[in-house]
DNA sequence: TTGATATATTACTGAATGGTAATAAAGTAA
DNA sequence: TTACTTTATTACCATTCAGTAATATATCAA
C-alpha cells in the first residue's frame, strides 16, 4: 500500500469538496448525456443563471468540466469521466445511520 | 440508466462533504490499518484532543466509524470500507488544472 | 454605432464549519 | 469519597461558501 503523503490528502479533500455540493452534481448528472450550454443547465437543473456560472467554474476551476465557445453560447462537457466512478460509488453508500452512543 | 432524485444527490453530497477534509481523511487512513483509540488517532494525526473527537463525531454521524467503549479507551473502527472505494478513485483523480479561459 | 442575447463577475448576506481552550462527563483505582 | 485518565462537549473566533441582484463582458445582427 503507497503512503499517501499531506499534498495528495488535500488533492483528494479539495475533489470531494467540489463533489459535495447537490447542485453540482446535479450538473454534472445533467452533462453525463452530453454537452450542454450554459443556459440549458441552468434551465434543466433550475439554478438561476449567476449561480450555474459559478457553480460551472467551480467545476472548471477543479478540472473536472471543460468549456467551448460557439458565438455567445458557452457549451460545457465532462473533462474527468473519473467522476462518475466517484457518484456511483458514492450512491450505493451507506444508509444514513444516527451514529450516536 | 436510473433516475437520481434529489434525495440522493443530497446523500451523495454529504458524503462527500464528509470526505472534503484533510484531517478526516488522515484519520480514515489511519483506521484502514485497523482500530485505533482516540488518543491513538489524537498523536498519530497530529490533530488537538478535541478536535479529533470533533472529527470522529463527524465521521461517526456519517455512519463511517463505529466506536467501541473499552473502560475510559475508545476504540473506533472503519464501519464502511467502501469509503476507501472512494478514497483510492479520488487518488487517481485529475491533476491540477487551471481551468481559466 | 445600437440593440439583443448569453455568459461571467461583483458585492452582499446568512449559514455552516474548522481550530482552539476550557470544561464536562465517563470510567477506573485507591 | 478523591484522584487520575480518556473522551466528549461547549463557547468562541475566523474563514469559507451558497444564493441572489445588479452589473459587466462578449458575441452577433442590423
Amino acid at each position: 500500500m503507497s503512503k499517501i503523503n499531506q499534498r495528495q490528502l488535500t488533492r483528494m479533500a479539495d475533489l470531494f469538496a467540489t463533489l459535495s455540493d447537490p447542485a453540482r452534481l446535479r450538473i454534472l448528472q445533467s452533462l453525463r448525456e452530453g454537452p450542454r450550454s450554459v443556459g440549458a443547465i441552468h434551465r434543466t437543473c433550475r439554478l438561476k443563471q449567476a449561480n450555474t456560472s459559478k457553480h460551472l467554474r467551480v467545476l472548471r476551476e477543479a478540472g473536472l468540466v471543460r468549456p467551448h465557445r460557439e458565438g455567445t453560447t458557452v457549451h460545457y462537457t465532462i473533462s474527468e469521466p473519473l467522476i462518475f466512478g466517484l457518484c456511483d460509488l458514492a450512491c450505493g453508500g451507506p444508509a444514513k445511520k444516527n451514529g450516536k452512543s
